[in-house]
DNA sequence: TGTACATCAGTGAACGCGCGTTCACTGATGTAC
DNA sequence: TGTACATCAGTGAACGCGCGTTCACTGATGTAC
């Protein structure tokens, strides 16, 4: 890798991350370009140079964040030979990963269908892919021998998902009586049953 | 009721209506008080006079539409006598609810965590707080008598509404292989089993 | 009943601000001959 | 090896647009005496 290319990623992290930090501190409203540029120190035509448009920064940072958060979740299944295991393993990795990445947590929740997804759709679903590919992966077999519901693969990911995004995002928008240690305890199990073909 | 309010009401309810459409037809980057104020007719004067600002409006329609969909959900789980029928009710008229008023579901979705909502939290929290209070009465002797599992109310929420959210969420993000009616057929008996005491 | 005043919904031109974007430019690195 | 050119990351002043907001105003309705 040449100078001129470890430069590039050198910048391209620093706008991503200092976007993160914008976003974590303003929230929505504060997150701006103009704001980016100021805190990073990049250009305004460089960003462009990179990303196209602010859009496209915007984009490229929920796909890192979705990705590293699908990570966790396939991190925590894969090792998981039980069912139930994995179940209670992925649900836990959820809410582990807002616990300990609150700012990327925020961004995903607050940007899952922001005015700059639906042209960047593409590239965030080929992002995804390989990693929800996993998940099924390891619950195909599962299914096929009777210890996981046979839904189809879309409402089993509702059914996973949906108790612990809804925690999170409560939790993230400082609702009172939503802790997250108190979720991990008590939620899993409760989305084990409702998974489970027993 | 004088002519003035009746007219003040009719002022009142084109505004909530206009925006309602112009979100549903333009998504968040359009709506805007330009566009409101265009389409309904209304001078920006006047919308200040009835809302404060533009975020005073964006609450307002919040908190009409969340109460609909509350409404909606407490006049399915009220007569049901039994706990798993009224968890069953109460699920399929989320989903119902999203069915036949996208443009509602879409702006409660949307705006759950919007830059608006801080600042009128506490009137949002109060005009839910009666329709809570009725779930949360239908819900304490079904828990007391063993039939519903004995969780935080805000955890018990959480398995209720997650699933169907996230459903309606990829729903109207227009993701492929979610479909309501399959959901409404599918989900309620699930969730059912994540709260069920038994 | 008639007159004077108060209240309040509603108007719309005008404003300033800050946003995303553009574009002509620099300079370091890579490539051709 | 030296020279000329191509490539490309990065700069930052300048721009126009449209946003939310303001404010002096109108006119219909309600109230006092």
């Amino acid at each position: 890798m040449s100078p001129r290319h470890r430069t590039t990623a050198g910048t391209v992290e620093r706008l991503l991350d200092t976007a993160l930090d914008v976003y974590a501190r303003d929230g929505r409203e504060g997150f701006t370009m103009s704001a980016v540029i100021k805190e990073s120190g990049v250009s305004s035509g460089s960003l462009y140079h990179h990303f196209g448009n602010f859009d496209g920064l915007a984009a490229a940072l929920y796909t890192r964040c979705m990705t590293r958060l699908l990570e966790a979740m396939v991190a925590a299944l894969e090792p998981c030979e039980d069912a139930r295991e994995g179940v209670l393993a992925a649900t836990r990795a959820y809410l582990r990963f807002a616990a300990e990445h609150r700012a990327e947590a925020e961004f995903i929740h607050a940007s899952a269908y922001a005015a700059f997804l639906p042209a960047h759709a593409a590239a965030v679903a080929g992002a995804k892919e390989p990693l929800l590919r996993r998940m099924m992966d390891w619950a195909a077999p599962r299914v096929a021998a009777g210890e996981i519901v046979d839904l189809p693969p879309a409402l089993l990911e509702m059914l996973l998902i949906g108790p612990v995004a809804e925690t999170v995002r409560r939790w993230l928008a400082g609702a009172p009586g939503v802790g997250l240690d108190e979720a991990a305890e008590l939620l899993p199990e409760r989305v084990w049953r409702s998974v489970s073909a027993r």
